[in-house]
DNA sequence: TGGCTGAGTACGGAAATCCAACTCAGTTGG
DNA sequence: CCAACTGAGTTGGATTTCCGTACTCAGCCA
């Protein structure tokens, strides 16, 4: 573990954490609700020495917390559950997902969509300025700081 | 190649063609205008055979072209350059990118920043309703289709 | 003709991944 | 109390991927 990169630049810094095998796919399965080793293993068909590690480097960069529970009549259990930060990761998911659907689509149709809670208003992920207002692809410039 | 998952989760498919090592940092190499062989590899320093791999990969789903080109007084190259699909990848790297820059931060602070072109009003990644209103995350729901 | 450069390919060793089997602790059943 | 069961991993060995270096190949240039 501890295999942050100490790169400035913050793609390959997140990519330290969320960019190994699994990862994501775990990550998707924690919004989805799961968050027992033995669930990861069976949904995602990780083998287990690979999922501990993955779980132990989230947990370390605290996008998921470990805490024990214990169910009445049973033993104590972990539960890895996505802390504030990682339920900040949504926004990547969402923005993979819609590449995904849209570039890589399947002839069904996507199997998961992205909607307004209470309406059933489509949302998409984009660029927003600091009104909240949309900002074209086209219109968004990535510099260098202190340039 | 041709390693294209027939997963029905979009993130899974996306994830088979940008999900292995290098690949998203090739592509912020390419979205600073990077596009010979050479250059990517002498930036990254990437193996060459994984490179060429890479490259491969991501001209055979549609995120980079392949165009042979000549200088003046020098023989035929090929660039690889960003499609359009190629392009709206830059959503998935500013979301990482985001995340990075909040919660993996460096003393130094972000190297890079998204900015409106021409005015220089900062802009973020997030979610966006059909008119370009800003949705809060905490709003979001993504539900399987066909519920 | 021989050298230079860009764009790769080839290859051997190192590392990560995969799969199966095993461990270990607590709990339940007999 | 003893045995079996279950969840949460750890361990060991085969396989795949990755890394680094060396090499090739083609066209231009002197």
């Amino acid at each position: 573990m501890a295999k942050l990169p100490a790169d400035p630049c913050s793609i390959a810094r997140t990519l330290g954490v969320l960019g190994e095998r699994w990862t994501i796919l775990i990550l998707r399965e924690a919004f989805f609700g799961v968050s027992r080793f033995a669930e990861f293993r069976d949904r995602l068909g990780v083998a287990p020495d690979v999922l501990s590690d993955r779980l132990a480097t989230l947990v370390e960069f605290g996008v998921l917390s470990r805490e024990p529970y214990r169910e009445p009549g049973a033993r104590s259990r972990f539960a890895y559950r996505l802390t504030p930060a990682g339920r900040e990761l949504q926004v990547v998911l969402s923005a993979l997902q819609q590449w995904g659907d849209e570039h890589l689509p399947r002839p069904e149709g996507p199997t998961m969509l992205r909607r307004v809670r209470g309406t059933d208003c489509p949302v998409r992920v984009g660029y927003l300025d600091e009104q909240g207002q949309e900002v074209p692809l086209a219109d968004v410039a990535v510099i260098p700081a202190g340039a």
